[in-house]
DNA sequence: GTCTATATGGAGATAGAC
DNA sequence: GTCTATCTCCATATAGAC
């Protein structure tokens, strides 16, 4: 079994505070070229363990093979990430309050935009679109990226509390809408509905596709065009059908 | 990165077919006192892989830390599985058959007993029901089971295809007696539908429990009672939505 | 059927040259 | 900042004794 975290005598972890910051690199960062080709070389790796990863999990994934996939030596993942773990984290990091802004953002627009009266199904379309909008026109590392969070949501692993400071206030704010939008509705059947949610969402930009083989070739698991406006209805029935319970 | 399959040159997987099978046992086998401790040590095997397994996944436990949970030698795993693919693929089958003979048992029942007036509700009903039956009452067991479904249902990974057909034929069963309910349902949305069943089912008795901090003790994620009545109402809503889609 | 002993490879990690 | 060389440990796996 994995030792607990191989990490705790490392000093040398607060080393992903020289991850690439879009727009926050200092001076002297920019103006040296060895600088600059870290990042691209640190984003180069970050790319190869993101989609190794998402295929095969942390302990799927050697830091040799992320080294090989991403054509440098093993040696420099430990200069720039000090360890496996640094780089699983770095990967989380990189990603998870960006997606998580735009989503309460996109709340908060809506709060706005629907003048005190938000629907259901605004609230959830609001909260989903953000992760739409990326699996269909972010590229190919959003979706490794969904697929990881996808496996790490099925784990207890869930990137040991880091990673829930960036994912919990967009729930939070969702959670807070729905409060609104269904007055009567239960406190706790509110979290369960984003469970639900939740589980959904994930599944649909996970590594899984047994609903092609299931369903004979109709549906793909990852046409999220398809996806999208069917889990918007299908949140808004559930959650209208919970928060109306006796 | 693990190789695609350490067990290619393995002649003996078919040793899996020596697996505890109640009530199959032959006469050799029954009258032996070395064949029932042998039986019992490949459960115990077994149980400890399983517990595991659905902690770490597949490759977060080694062959060794199973033969110590289950305290026996490492040598021993190897004689009865083979390998550890040949482990994880018997941890597998072991429950895999019976939970969704079960299954398509109870849908078939419910058509019987409904008199040709089939609900949404109670076809969705027994098709969760000998689940959480299971997770209420199976024992520590069933729990490592499902969440080790839960991890294998977000990998591609998901058994390489011998699971699927003892999960399959239950997924069609419930989906032919969705068609006889939902007549004008287009035949895809079906199958989406189970797809976001499916995904919140798996994360129910995932290891995940992200939903207790978020309500802050509110709600606790294995709290099986809770959960059966509320994602009952959830599919249901889901359903009827998704099955009148104009 | 079970354990001892051991072969062989790959893992994570680091020191030091450039 | 990057690469070479290398250390140490642990992984899977098997042969053979009991």
């Amino acid at each position: 079994m994995p030792k607990p975290n191989a990490a705790k005598k490392n000093t040398s972890v607060k080393r992903s505070g020289r991850l690439p910051r879009r727009g926050v690199a200092d001076a002297a960062q920019v103006a040296s070229g060895k600088a600059a080709r870290s990042r691209k070389t640190q984003a180069r790796i970050l790319d190869a363990a993101e989609e190794l990863f998402s295929h095969h999990g942390i302990y799927g994934v050697s830091i040799r093979d992320i080294a090989d996939a991403a054509g440098v030596d093993t040696a420099l993942l430990h200069y720039h990430f000090a360890n496996k773990d640094g780089i699983y984290e770095a990967v989380l990091l990189r990603r998870a309050g960006e997606i998580n802004s735009a989503r309460t953002r996109a709340l908060d627009e809506y709060a706005l935009a629907c003048g005190g009266k938000p629907s259901i199904e605004g609230v959830v379309r609001a909260y989903l679109h953000p992760v739409f909008e990326r699996l269909l026109h972010g590229g190919r590392g959003f979706k490794n990226f969904a697929a990881l969070i996808a496996l790490a949501n099925n784990t207890e692993l869930w990137g040991g509390g880091t990673v829930k400071e960036y994912f919990d206030p967009a729930v939070q704010r969702l959670i807070d809408l729905l409060r609104l939008v269904l007055p009567k509705a239960r406190e706790e059947d509110l979290y369960w509905g984003y469970q639900f949610l939740s589980g959904a969402l994930t599944l649909s930009y996970s590594r899984n596709d047994r609903i092609q083989g299931l369903s004979r070739g109709r549906c793909r698991a990852n046409d999220y065009a398809a996806i999208e406006p069917r889990l918007v209805e299908w949140c808004v029935a559930g959650l209208r059908a919970l928060g109306t319970r006796h």
